[in-house]
DNA sequence: AGTAGGACCTGGTGGC
DNA sequence: TGCCACCAGGTCCTAC
């Protein structure tokens, strides 16, 4: 599950290795992965190219190339991005496969195919599939808590679900949502319009801090996610709340047992005690 | 416009 | 042991 945290630590990680190196040669074996994107254009637009940078908008990456291409990549549930040593092979589920000018491979895979890819000019990206609906970056200077607050303004959804939803403010997925939330002692199921200002100023500080924290961390692997250079991040070790069900809660001064309910057909975990309407 | 729910996809798991 | 229903979840689409 690449929410902003995963999705940071590969760009770091591709950034390092990527950044310079020219794209030799594309192989693609799945073109349902592409959006918006003919399997011709992905090879034409991508071979010969430099990468030039390595962005992030929430759970999105954008591959800047050489000559104002662009590559959009959203990992979904399941989608790993790493580069491997040239004599590396492609695992099952390896949907594409680039050689890169110092010999490694970049692997694009994805078990279960909910990511895609898309390629576009640069100044196509506030269109492209990939992010027209996306919105503020949860990590970015913009998302100041006055911003938060008129992006939640007159919304009754749990404010579980208006986290999730990536119109609004762009990075959580269902584990750090939950994790937020719980850093903010706010109860999950509680509507956008009972937060006051004074909890909304404390959600976005529990925002920034878990996130921060992941991102020292390098993720949270479940199952599928892998660092950019295709190991496991840490976080997983250092979650109080998500996939604790009948554990007890990890405050100081608490005895209560972690709870699992299920919001929007996702299941959301709670601390009753710690966390309140 | 905001909200809710179904669909997509595959591997792992638990029950019988 | 084998089979199968079920679950996980990001995001789009459709319907209210």
């Amino acid at each position: 599950m690449p929410e902003l945290p995963e999705v940071e630590t590969i760009r770091r990680d591709l950034s390092a290795v990527l950044v310079g190196r020219r794209i030799e040669g594309v192989t693609l074996r799945r073109s349902d992965i592409l959006r918006r994107t003919t399997p011709e254009e992905a090879a034409e637009r991508l071979t010969g190219r430099e990468v030039t940078g390595a962005r992030r908008r929430g759970k999105n990456l954008i591959i800047d190339l050489s000559g104002d291409r662009v590559l959009l990549v959203n990992l979904g549930m399941t989608g790993q991005l790493y580069v491997r040593a040239a004599d590396a092979e492609a695992a099952e589920h390896t949907h594409l496969t680039a050689v890169l000018s110092d010999g490694r491979r970049l692997f694009y895979r994805d078990v279960r195919r909910f990511g895609h890819l898309e390629l576009c000019a640069g100044d196509e990206l506030a269109e492209s599939f990939t992010l027209r609906n996306v919105g503020v970056d949860a990590m970015s200077e913009e998302l100041t808590p006055r911003r938060l607050a008129e992006l939640l303004d007159g919304r009754t959804a749990p404010i579980k679900n208006a986290l999730l939803n990536q119109s609004l403010v762009a990075g959580l997925g269902n584990i750090y949502a939950s994790e937020v939330l719980y850093r903010a002692r706010i109860d999950p199921r509680a509507g956008c319009d009972e937060l006051g200002w004074a909890r909304i100023e404390v959600l976005h500080g529990a925002m920034r801090a878990v996130l921060g924290e992941a991102i020292a961390a390098e993720g949270t692997t479940i199952s599928d996610y892998v660092t950019g250079s295709g190991v496991p991040g840490g976080f997983q070790r250092r979650l109080r709340v998500y996939g604790r069900e009948g554990e007890v809660c990890r405050a100081a001064d608490c005895e209560q047992v972690i709870e699992r309910i299920v919001q929007c057909g996702r299941c959301t975990f709670l601390c009753p005690g710690c966390q309140t309407r």
